[in-house]
DNA sequence: TCAAAAGTGTTCTGCGTACACCCATGG
DNA sequence: CCATGGGTGTACGCAGAACACTTTTGA
């Protein structure tokens, strides 16, 4: 496969877990003989190859380096600062791994939002907690920034809190996804009055088990119905 | 000024006059000898040069195609199929036109609105409605609609509109403005109702003149006001 | 019987919407 | 005096926000 020394694609992940919104990082490969930024962590991507599209691309990347698979990635911008790929060390790591002479590199930057719980990885990767980073290589930090910016804001016409939930799931969870992921509260009595005129969440025939406390109702999100209008959930 | 053959910008400028919505295309030099594609039209782009960030070389590469100055641009997509520099006629002329081996570009699209009749553009350039618009060279009427979509959207929350009117406008103006760009109809005594309550829109102690009707009131937009606080407008 | 979370209803306020008439000007 | 667009107010319905108590379960 030709790589275009030239683009390149990463993709930021959020998923969510423990109450937490988590990215997936990769660890640099620890390389001997090179003391300086040994264990950095990185966003799964890479150049893309000459013949692909540019969304191709970044999904192939993702499953190659993470194992994940049937992503829906969004493309939010692109970062071509001519300065981002620093410090040199970062640099020199590129080019010694991609086996090309680099030099500069325009990045395409894509986010997606999935359930940490379902997702099968591979051993590099790292689900890390998004407020409170360490320094990722290049200008990677700033790219999960600018992507959680671009999450938030969809998360409000979009149903990606669906991505987050189990297929029978309690309105509660529902709630806490919201109140996590936009850092807010919510008043749950309001909260349940607007989802229920949602014709698209449907009350199952079932409650939750085994927990020590009034059992809760499950509900399911209708894809179908949804599909129809496209209304803001909240 | 060393170009990089892998990247190019290209910026979509929308203008509004006579009731509706243009874009400002460049229409490709006639060349002789080469029946084929003589007269497109292109958006304003071109390949970046390779010490320049995106954002700089999307600006530069505007002022000398069109002669426009200061103009806010906003990233809002990249292109970068490996098939879109069809068909084979357009290619040829890029690589011709640029001096360089070309074979995939990715571009990086910019959009702005401004005012027509501020505008000091050159003869190269020509204002197309956008509804109804030729075959533009590459994959350019495809740019031009996904550009259309995302000013659509800014449109409600941020203060485009004061870009299309004079510093001094009336509130038909403003009304106008909106109803041809965002395709609706409103009801004028509502309209005014919101605006009155919007404390950046300032009333002005002067009146309209020469029109044969009752003359309106004009107003001005307090950007100082307006930056305090970011509501959506309508 | 206790702890813990589920579940529920009312009131108030502000916003969007529908709708019809008089006013000031130039011609 | 007429044509043209400027300018105004009221009433209704819906939605968001504030707010407290009862219910069901497992331990």
């Amino acid at each position: 496969m030709n790589l275009n020394p030239h683009i390149s694609v990463d993709c930021v992940i959020f998923g969510f877990s423990e109450g937490t919104l988590k990215v997936l990082l990769i660890e640099r490969e620890k390389e001997k003989g090179l003391q300086v930024g040994g264990h950095k962590l990185k966003l799964p991507g890479s150049l893309i190859s000459e013949q692909e599209d540019l969304d191709t691309s970044a999904i192939r990347t993702l499953t190659e380096l993470t194992g994940l698979k049937n992503i829906f990635l969004k493309q939010y911008s692109v970062f071509g600062d001519p300065g981002r790929l620093k410090p040199m060390e970062d640099l020199e790591w590129l080019c010694r791994t991609s086996g090309m002479k680099v030099d500069r590199v325009v990045t395409v930057a894509y986010y997606s939002l999935i359930k940490i719980s379902d997702s099968v990885i591979t051993d590099k990767t790292i689900w890390h907690p998004v407020d409170k980073l360490p320094e990722l290589i290049f200008d990677h930090n700033h790219i999960v920034m600018e992507a959680l910016l671009n999450l938030r804001n969809e998360f409000h016409t979009k149903p990606l809190c669906f991505e987050l939930l189990p297929k029978k799931f309690t309105l509660r969870q529902l709630q806490d996804i919201f109140e996590s992921i936009l850092n807010i509260k919510l008043d749950s009595r309001n909260f349940r009055k607007k989802i229920r005129k949602l014709d698209y969440l449907t009350e199952l025939p079932e409650k939750e088990k085994n927990v020590n406390h009034k059992p809760a109702k499950l509900y399911k999100f209708d894809r179908r119905r949804y599909e129809k209008k496209e209304t803001p959930l909240i």
